[in-house]
RNA sequence: GGCCCCGUCGUCUAGCGGCCUAGGACGCCGCCCUCUCAAGGCGGAAGCGGCGGUUCGAACCCGCUCGGGGCUACCA
């Protein structure tokens, strides 16, 4: 419960500085080319569950959308539904977008601490005859939509509640039952729309039955919320997905109800698909951000991942910086159909990040993972496996992994079937372990003097062919790290243990 | 069922009536480099869902068809 206040109080003070923002004067900081547009976008999530991938990309959209036009990004936790809703979901939601590096102008805002806003605006439309308050029940309504359904209508809400007397809606109350209310759709014509992305979009009133806007309990539901919230926070720009286009009418018809004039501008973007065309799902393997994290994955790579997925320019450079990326976003690259994701091309993406950082930074991005792994580890030792990993490695736990063999505790070293397998099948093996910890025990311990191959000459073999099994031997896997350098990193005393094991165990 | 949306290599995409014998990227295959494995370099296979129009000319425009998706909740 802590964490739930601390949210909501948070939240509050961000709302007191989103209302008292509005200055005599704008400052605008020396060296800025301008000043901040009026441009105002939200990411407005319902906190009902981990950060799906789709989630975050219109997370993306937005911030991205935000940066480009030098707006604001509003944070907006849509937690109407009281019974769905976590305060951890608020928390993820709020963790991951930071991890992203996408800065919050604005919020979060919790739809929860403005049901009394909610209830006005209701109150209001109530007024002025575009609510009623409809007794249906919940089983009620269940049987009448099977039996629309069975006789091939609409199965939508038949206006039961529409008309009733006054005098009816009282017997409905002294029966003890309780109201909610519905929003009253016209009853013909159309609702029609300009989308930024799919360009006009209209659909007949009758196909939408009246809804309800606010339930028994007095919590808004996500039309009215939505409606209200958005106008209130001078949303400009509603950046979402597809699966919320015919949703769209109705908040509008909310809006101008409540005597908006102006509609944001509205640009709904494809749904992010799982391998095959299906919706995106737990069954695909990872959905969450939290699981590409968990995994290794870079912020700024993820998010140059999502950018990609339902946007796209002609430039043939698809590696860039989220600067770089707001720079070049626009709406009008959104594309049409769905995108599914691609795993595979995010992990090469995360390894062409992993190759941009510099050691430093990368050897701090593997540490923690490090740790887990191994404990404490040292960080200079860390650093130089790290160097030669950058390359051998699409995550942070694959480097933590190869530098394992420096770091996992000598009992617990081991090697792996298949490459004592490799090792058992090499020529001269005795032969070349022998030659290996001779030369090891007396040499310069530098990596110059630690290139193995002029040993091979005399017992006639290859590197190719026979340095696997010293691999194996040493980092306990035959790929890995360079050799030598590994060799030079463990230390005289732990290569040649580890050289003699080998040569015991093949007995 | 009804309403709405979408359709370029396996995948992400460029294309916006002639620049397209359709470009890039991931993945895949081959070669080079190489102490393993990678990374890197070079090359290759692979696509306009289908059918009709319109037009001198269609991936781009129109119709139909097929396929995919979304919505149709007191979820968002």
């Amino acid at each position: 419960m802590t964490q739930g206040s601390s949210t909501t109080r948070k939240a509050g003070e961000a709302q007191e500085r989103g209302t008292s923002e509005m200055g005599p004067q704008a400052v605008i900081a020396p060296g800025e080319t301008g000043a901040r547009n009026s441009t105002r976008v939200r990411f407005s999530p319902a906190p009902t569950g981990f950060m799906h991938l789709g989630n975050a990309r219109t997370a993306v959209f937005n911030y991205l959308y935000a940066r480009h036009t030098g707006g604001t990004f509003v944070l907006r936790i849509e937690d109407t539904d009281v019974t769905r809703s976590t305060d951890e979901a608020t928390q993820q939601i709020q963790s991951v977008v930071r991890w992203l590096g996408m800065d919050v102008d604005e919020g979060p805002y919790l739809q929860s601490d403005r049901f009394d806003r909610h209830r006005e605006a209701a109150a209001q439309l109530m007024a002025n005859g575009n609510a009623y308050e409809c007794f249906c029940t919940k089983d009620e309504l269940e049987v009448r939509a099977e039996a629309m359904k069975a006789a091939g209508k609409a199965p939508g809400y038949d206006g039961a509640c529409r008309d009733i007397s006054e005098a009816q809606r009282d017997a409905f109350r002294s029966d003890g039952r309780a109201a909610t209310l519905r929003f009253r759709i016209p009853e013909d014509g159309r609702s029609q729309f300009t989308d930024a992305v799919r360009g006009e979009v209209s659909v007949a009133w009758s196909t939408i039955s009246d809804f309800v806007i606010l339930r028994p309990d007095g919590s808004p539901v996500f039309y009215l919320a939505n409606a209200v919230d958005d106008l209130d926070m001078g949303i400009t720009h509603v950046i979402r997905g597809e699966d919320l286009i015919d949703s769209t009418h109705r908040v509008l018809a909310i809006r101008r109800a409540l005597g908006a004039e102006e509609p944001p501008t509205y640009a709904h973007c494809p749904l992010i698909l799982g391998p095959g065309g299906a919706k995106l799902s737990k069954r695909h393997g990872a959905v969450s951000v939290e699981e590409y994290r968990d995994a290794g994955y870079l912020p700024q790579a993820v998010l140059n991942y999502l950018a990609f997925l339902g946007w796209g320019i002609a430039d043939g450079n698809e590696i860039m910086t989220a600067d770089e990326l707001a720079t070049r976003f626009d709406i009008v690259n959104i594309n049409h159909a769905g995108a599914a994701f691609d795993a595979q091309k995010l992990e090469w993406m995360n390894g062409e990040h992993i190759r941009q950082l510099s050691v430093a930074d990368l050897t701090a991005a593997v540490l923690p993972f490090a740790q887990v792994m191994y404990g404490q580890v040292d960080a200079t030792i860390l650093a130089e496996a790290v160097a030669l990993a950058q390359s051998r490695a699409t995550t942070l736990v694959q480097i933590a992994e190869q530098c394992g063999f420096l770091f996992a505790d000598d009992d617990a070293f081991s090697i792996r079937e298949e490459s004592w397998e490799k090792l058992l099948g090499t020529e001269h093996i005795r032969e070349l372990l022998v030659a290996v910890i001779d030369h090891c025990r007396t040499c310069d311990w530098t990596v110059e003097a630690l290139d193995l191959r002029a040993l091979l000459e005399p017992l006639e073999l290859k590197p190719r062919k026979a340095l696997p099994a010293i691999y194996s031997a040493i980092e306990g896997a035959h790929t890995g790290l360079p050799l030598f350098e590994s060799m030079h990193l463990l230390g005289r005393d732990r290569v040649l243990q580890r050289l003699s094991d080998a040569l015991a165990r093949l007995g």
